[in-house]
DNA sequence: TTCTAATAGGATAATTTTGTCCGATTTAAA
DNA sequence: TTTAAATCGGACAAAATTATCCTATTAGAA
């Protein structure tokens, strides 16, 4: 569904978030650890969030990573996605047609948009703040 | 959302269903050529699906491949994207943990899980001999 | 000021996916 | 029986994705 880079991203935001709401910046080291994601690569997906204005980054010692609770209250998950996928997965065509085209569909457009626009409007209603509310009670987690 | 190589496969044994209405066997050069697929990647899918009792193939001048108008009223098109991708798509996690398990959610399970079965259901729900239905009136297409 | 902990960024490597090539095999038709 | 048209299957190549390594830069603290 989504890319390795996305899913780190996603997970790695969320996890952001979360330290964020206690004050707490953090390091890509401890990010890494806590979301069980490979260290390197992960620091290259951190430097596009950061690029894009999804998380802040501050470097040198005590440096790390943020985001304040009023970004992590308006920032979509389909910002995060869109930052890292692009468009592919709302605009791409279920059979690899070059572009989904109501006017020229594949025969299974008519079912498959449906489903798209539910994703769509899934990562486009859900706030990064949203995904932090179950993580503190334990009742999800960012790794396994 | 599905790899090319599925994305090929829906799409030739789609086409290959289309002609064998008519009673016409196609050649791997046939289908590329409608599909717009690059020929040797099809044929080693179009294997696949023969070995999988998807598509017939048949050896040999004249030969080519087709499939059975009663196959083609039960085949699901669930089976075409399990031989092909596997399970991954009805099984993985959208965050990308090991296995999505509702008993350690990650943080978009509750949310993802409906979006997903709504794809699954799609998939078993819809035969490859629906996917013909547009294709002869030039409703759908298979390459644009 | 100097040291140290941290991110930034470029180069490179490994892996997976996508794609090609070619000879072997099969089968119908000349 | 020979030939030609077709799939099969193995080896190989290219491209994209995933991942690592190393140096530069930054900034807080001793
Ligand atoms: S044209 Fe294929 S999904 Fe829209
Ligand atoms: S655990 Fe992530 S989607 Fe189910």
């Amino acid at each position: 569904m989504f890319s390795k880079a996305c899913e780190y991203g996603l997970r790695a935001a969320t996890y952001i978030a979360l330290q964020s709401l206690d004050g707490r910046r953090v390091s890509l080291k401890e990010i890494a650890d806590k979301i069980d994601s490979p260290i390197a690569f992960t620091a290259k997906i951190l430097q596009l969030l950061s690029k894009n204005n999804i998380v802040e980054s501050v470097k040198g010692a005590h440096g790390g990573f943020e985001i304040t609770r009023t970004k992590m209250d308006k920032l979509k998950l389909s910002e995060i996605v869109n930052a890292i996928d692009g468009d592919s997965i709302y605009a791409g065509c279920g059979l690899g047609l070059k572009e989904c085209n109501a006017n020229k569909p594949c025969p299974v457009h008519s079912k498959f948009v449906d489903i798209r626009n539910d994703l769509r409007e899934m990562l486009e209603n859900t706030s990064l703040y949203e995904m932090t509310a179950g993580l503190e009670v334990g009742l999800t987690f960012l790794k396994r």
